[in-house]
DNA sequence: GTATGATTAAAACAGTTGTTTGAGTTTGTG
DNA sequence: CACAAACTCAAACAACTGTTTTAATCATAC
């Protein structure tokens, strides 16, 4: 509960911290006990609820320690293309980049502990708590109204909706491609090694063929 | 545990699987308990062990009873396309609309339930339970052998590690498309209504640009 | 050193979990 | 009708859940 305070604490904090944004990736909220978390942590039980107050409450700082600052670095590189630009619409190519680009140098970050909390991200997007995804809503909106913002400015001639759908599609495509790689091996036995630090190019030239696409053929009304 | 019997059972039976069905949908496997399925079915508790053996094998049996099915279709539409080709390589884009508008096309059916177990589906890929990966890739397997093939063959200049990241992508786009419309309101507001007709036709345009999209730079070795 | 507040520790709390039991009821067959 | 199998039911099982409590320990300022 406390804000922060001697040493002592902070240590206990953080090991909790770290220990609950592995274990939740792995086996999700509900699938994640305290005791386990502080057994993993090495602290007591009770350790949890002193310094959090919750289960949930956790959770939610296990997101808002690294969410914060991600969501804080995609739009200081939006603002460096808009400065860049000077008023001139940016490049549909360069916002998709900005948006994602980051993200995706995050989840590359494997000893930082990047790499877990992108792949916690990824399964939590479709976490069926209602609380896990209004904070999630909450955490987000900032972010995702600049970004769509600047989308719809680059791309006036597009339909709002079909923006819309096309950076939900690529959400998607991300989340589930950074979450999934180790995760379900649908695709079995043919992409183990070499390959996680080339998936944000590979993925990139992927969501921008994506936006590019031809619209759809609006079909039978 | 029996296989099947009288119609009393059978009744029975389906409506468990029907609740459990949504339930697992709308609150995930360690989300949902047996009193909170036998409650909505209408059922006693004990039914569930008593047809389906344990929890587990009746969330297996969840999906088989679809799943097999959505799997065989998707064959029996490759199969079609090869006997129409006659030996010659198929396009690419008709392996794809095989695929993943076959899934589409279930999405789409409310009443009959495959909307409901399509958008489990979706988020069954990101479970975070062991039993629930390693039984998926099971049933998927021979599926997914038999399109990727496909691909190989209609993509013969394509490096086969490049058509397996693409056909991940994929997945992760169509499967939080799914998933996702309802359930994670990260693009809040402005998707609501009219649209999920046309769900099938925006993604499947978008799959097709990232699939057709120019391939990533290797970048540094 | 002693007092004061912050942190840790062990134990117990009430509630929920999946599963099993044993008696009851229904169903189909001779 | 009688018999046996299939099925349903209420109750109980032990194990586990998140949280709280109470006492012990630690760090620090006076």
């Amino acid at each position: 509960m406390r804000e922060d305070t001697s040493k002592h604490s902070i240590d206990t904090r953080s090991r909790i911290l770290d220990a609950a944004e592995a274990l939740f990736m792995e086996h999700g909220f509900d699938g994640t006990s305290m005791r386990l978390i502080t057994a993993q942590a090495g602290v007591n039980l009770a350790a949890i609820n002193y310094h959090f107050g919750s289960k949930e409450l956790l959770f939610q700082e296990v997101f808002r320690r690294r969410l914060t600052d991600l969501n804080r670095r995609r739009i200081e590189a939006l603002d460096a293309l808009e400065a860049e630009a000077g008023g001139a619409p940016l490049k549909p190519s360069r916002i998709v980049e900005a948006f994602f680009g980051t993200a995706l140098r995050m989840a590359a970050d494997v000893e930082g502990g990047g790499h877990t909390f992108m792949r916690l991200l990824g399964r939590t997007y479709t976490e069926p708590n209602d609380f896990v995804r209004q904070f999630l809503a909450e955490e987000y909106a900032e972010c995702v109204d600049r970004f769509l913002a600047a989308l719809y400015r680059a791309l006036p001639e597009v339909a709002r909706t079909e923006i819309l759908w096309r950076f939900h599609f690529m959400m998607g495509a991300m989340s589930y491609a950074i979450a999934g790689t180790d995760a379900l091996q649908l695709l079995a036995g043919k992409f183990d090694d070499e390959d996680p630090a080339r998936l944000a190019s590979r993925l990139m030239s992927f969501l921008l063929g994506g936006l590019r696409a031809p619209l759809a053929d609006p079909g039978p009304a």
